[in-house]
DNA sequence: AGGGCATATTTTGCATTCATTTTTTCCCAT
DNA sequence: ATGGGAAAAAATGAATGCAAAATATGCCCT
């Protein structure tokens, strides 16, 4: 699991000039030390999918990939096992952990939650700066979805929604919410590709609600709403996967 | 960005369902590798505080403490700054974490945001067993009130949200609950402790309403309910915090 | 006596090494 | 051939070693 290593105030006797290493799901400032550098890096390796489900992550040849020796690398394999992207077998090192369909619903499910908390703090502080930001993020949007660009539009999805998190104001959230997004990142960009038009549409019907939600900080209904989308992208990722036994999951989820 | 793809021997069969060491935050279930055993042992001892708050974390100490080599130690750190339990500071080693009054904001918001969540879960598919349990440790935890047993009421109070949790059926949920549960635990126990007599009428009268809206099974109402009791205690252990210092102090909490 | 600076000690970060365990290979018996 | 199993090879888990950085100590000077 991931949480966040931010640097607290400290005591007075405490030079001031600590940087912590170990950001998780953060954005890309400049890692000091070799084991974030590390922890990053192979991160962002298993999530794009280098390493297909349920194999084995070859130690060694990481190892030589990255240019570093065992130490900081099983270091990094501890801190994503805890993450929950990769599980640890003993004795018998790393896999890609897989997501069946059962986890795909808990995700989508707890990230639900999380956005409809984070809904329902925004309304109480966002400012009018943040809510005109999104509105542009929204139709630019918008306009992808005009074009039919899939990719941009789904970037820019994601940049709502993290919008909407950040704008919560809690940073403990904040940092949540990266990490199981990152989890299912993938199945959500292959899902939205898979989407079919009336999806899609609707999709930009509740992105639309969750706007005038804002804007009038409804945050209750706010709440619902996101809640309720959210919804609805589970239940397309999950019939996605169902119909694609492709890349994220083999079967083995028994009911 | 690296964009090779490690091929892996991998074996045409993914069988042995092997047990994932990395849990965390999670049940005493035993743990197999040496590294997972530190894990939970130095977890266990920075949340029940034997190092004060901001303090270095002596890792020479600890290998001797545990009797073990700095390596397993070292990623037992690594996860732990991962879970947000301790800082790294670049070659000037971990730091307990302090909890600011804002962290501890945020903690039982997302907290809360979590139960209201697994309320609503929960009532999709709770049985009467599991219900009957609740109602079995409610009752408990009502006499220890009516003793004035604060201890028992905790662990009681504390085991009755976890069933909670459990009941919405959702791993993922669980386990970050538990780790963000575990985060605070010790703010919450002191201040239950330091409770007036009047919050703590007001607390069971909440849990009275919570029981209630299980048994009926509404979700909505639950999860308003779990939200609004979070948001309750959140309050009140701010301000216990307030009352006592900047941040947590040693306050041995055994048991 | 106290502050500043150079040196010694400790601590950290990472690489390397070692002991087991697992996986593969290859030989033999059926 | 094919399956079983012993031996070889490789991988894992953990301890140790080593260079660099940080902290502590002590010396010198005012």
């Amino acid at each position: 699991m991931i949480l966040q290593t931010i640097v607290t105030p400290m005591k007075s006797t405490i030079p001031e000039s600590g940087v912590p290493i170990a950001q998780i799901a953060d954005n890309g400032t400049p890692e000091l030390s070799l084991h974030g550098e590390i922890l990053s890096r192979l991160r962002d390796y298993v999530v794009e999918g280098n390493i297909p489900d349920g194999a084995r992550v070859p130690e060694r040849q990481l190892c030589e990939l990255f240019g570093v020796s065992r130490t900081p690398l099983r270091e990094a394999l501890k801190v994503l096992a805890a993450e929950g992207l990769i599980e640890l077998l003993p004795n018998r090192g790393a896999r890609v952990r897989e997501l069946g369909k059962r986890d795909l619903e808990e995700l989508f499910d707890v990230i639900g939650g999380l956005e409809s908390l984070a809904g329902r703090l925004a309304c109480e502080t966002i400012t009018d700066e943040e809510i005109a930001e999104i509105e542009r993020l929204h139709y630019e949007m918008y306009g992808y979805y005009l074009h039919r660009d899939m990719h941009n539009y789904f970037q820019v999805n994601q940049r709502i929604h993290e919008r909407i998190v950040a704008a919560s104001r809690n940073e403990t959230l904040r940092t949540i919410y990266a990490n199981l997004a990152g989890r299912i990142r993938r199945v959500r960009y292959s899902a939205n590709f898979a989407r079919k038009r009336q999806r899609w549409a609707e999709a930009m019907r509740e992105h639309e609600a969750i706007l005038d939600a804002l804007r009038r900080r409804a945050g209750s209904e706010l709440s619902d709403t996101l809640f309720q989308h959210l919804r609805n992208k589970r239940t397309a990722a999950v019939e996605h996967l169902g119909r694609t036994s492709e890349g994220l999951t083999t079967e083995s989820v028994d009911g």
